[in-house]
RNA sequence: GGGCAGGUGGCGGAGUAGUCAAUCGCACCAGACUGUAAAUCUGGCGGCCACUGGCCUUCGGGGGUGCGAAUCCCUCCCUGCCCA
């Protein structure tokens, strides 16, 4: 079962408030996705996770193809079951690693670039036609991997993670796409464009199952491939858009590819941005028309010792500092969450410092739900006409 | 009282005459992190300045020998271990 429903389109921009229904649960939109790798938000265990305000979660097909291996999943009920999450549930394809095992890692890179042409030695354009990536090999068909536990090949493409991502059970699926890196000359995003277009027809085709299928818009910076997949990937029958790739080097950029993109897509689907949620990002991509969108940062940055606070901007704070060990007041002191109204600054500093565990368990916690509220925040808005 | 070992920057610990303001680790400070990497990466870390360089003050205290010493000699103080 799934169903998007747009409630308000806002006058003032693309925003929009919107309801996903899943087979396991609702999700108002705008809405952060955080990100449970290994079918686990670092640190929390399910429970934990929804008492953050989340409503759903991606998983990733590579990495639990890896360890533990979709058979065992399958064979304890599916994700949702394995788990112990009842709430809406995605899996990305494996795509994204097609990125970070390969040109990311070669080039030492993420795919938001803080580089610039003369910088670091590194050129803006370093991936050209014919370009192949040291640590694995794209072919028509799919990808092969080295796994990073073993050393062992194994081989992605689309039948294969579509399988893989059946076998997990989430409600909602990726098409196997290929992301590229910001440093990719146009030529080469063309030649990657075909295969993640090719691939998502075989997506389409191969699944069987009745999970909802986004398929990924790819493209880097170039208006013209951005686009042509975006059409593309709208003319075909998915249940919904992810918005893939590199996004420019600067917000502007990214704010600009989005509307190339944004403007080429159904209403009436729902559109994820892949990988991006900063919160100086949010209302931009909200205004953009974004629905749905993961991001790593409240949950990684909380491991390395970050808590997100601050009322009207963007504020962090550094909990490795040891000035911390002074202050007696709460993360942030107008935030509801559980560790805000029961833990102060200097505890959470000590766990953090001291490198126990708990710390990381306390800063994971209070950020998800201080994005969530963020963004609860930003719904808010829509629904009152101010975005 | 005697013997041995040793005292280096916040801590640990290199260096044992010039290339030493002094390797390195920890700590500390600053920055980074956007479809995850459980704690990573980058830079700084004596002071001052006209800062791709220069000046000043440092290697337990004091005094020597050298053109030149954290490095050699004398002396004092301190620490650890062993003997009495």
């Amino acid at each position: 079962m799934f169903e998007f429903k747009v409630l308000k389109k806002s006058q003032r921009s693309r925003a929009r408030l919107g309801i996903l229904k899943t087979g396991s649960g609702l999700v108002e939109t705008p809405s952060l996705v955080p990100v449970a790798t290994q079918a686990v938000i670092k640190t929390l265990e399910s429970r934990e996770v929804k008492e953050t305000k989340t409503g759903i979660l991606i998983a990733n097909t590579f990495h639990l193809h890896l360890k533990p291996g979709e058979k065992f999943i399958r064979a304890a009920g599916g994700l949702h079951k394995f788990m112990n999450w009842q709430e809406a549930l995605m899996t990305d394809s494996g795509g994204f690693q097609v990125f970070s095992f390969g040109f990311g890692k070669d080039l030492g890179v993420g795919k938001l670039l803080k580089y610039f042409p003369g910088r670091n030695g590194i050129n803006k354009t370093q991936i050209n036609k014919g370009s192949k990536p040291k640590f694995l090999r794209i072919t028509p068909a799919g990808v092969w991997f080295r796994s990073p536990l073993d050393g062992e090949e194994l081989f992605l493409g689309p039948r294969e993670s579509i399988k893989i991502q059946e076998k997990l059970g989430a409600d909602i699926i990726f098409s196997f796409d290929e992301c590229t890196p910001p440093l990719s000359s146009v030529g080469y995003v063309k030649e990657a464009l075909q295969r993640t277009h090719n691939w998502a027809k075989i997506c389409l085709k191969v699944k069987k199952s009745k999970q909802a299928i986004f398929g990924i818009v790819q493209g880097s910076r170039f208006k013209q491939l951005r686009q042509e997949s975006a059409r593309f990937i709208n003319s075909r029958p998915f249940d919904g858009i992810g918005i893939g790739g590199d996004l420019g080097l600067t917000k502007e950029e990214m704010k600009k590819i989005l509307n190339w993109v944004i403007a080429e897509l159904d209403a009436q689907k729902p559109r994820h941005l892949l990988g991006i949620g900063h919160l100086g990002d949010i209302e931009d991509i909200v205004k953009s028309g974004i629905d749905l969108f993961d991001c790593t940062v409240p949950t990684h940055y909380a491991r390395r010792g970050i808590a997100f606070v601050g009322l009207t901007k963007e504020e962090r704070l550094d909990l490795n500092e040891k000035s911390f060990l002074k202050e007696k007041e709460p993360l942030d002191g107008n935030c509801s969450c559980f560790v805000c109204q029961n833990y102060k600054r200097n505890y959470i500093s000590h766990l953090i410092r001291a490198r126990e565990i708990t710390g990381l368990k306390l800063l994971t916690f209070h950020n998800l739900y201080f994005f969530n509220t963020f963004i609860e925040k930003i719904r808010e808005k829509i629904k009152n006409g101010k975005i």
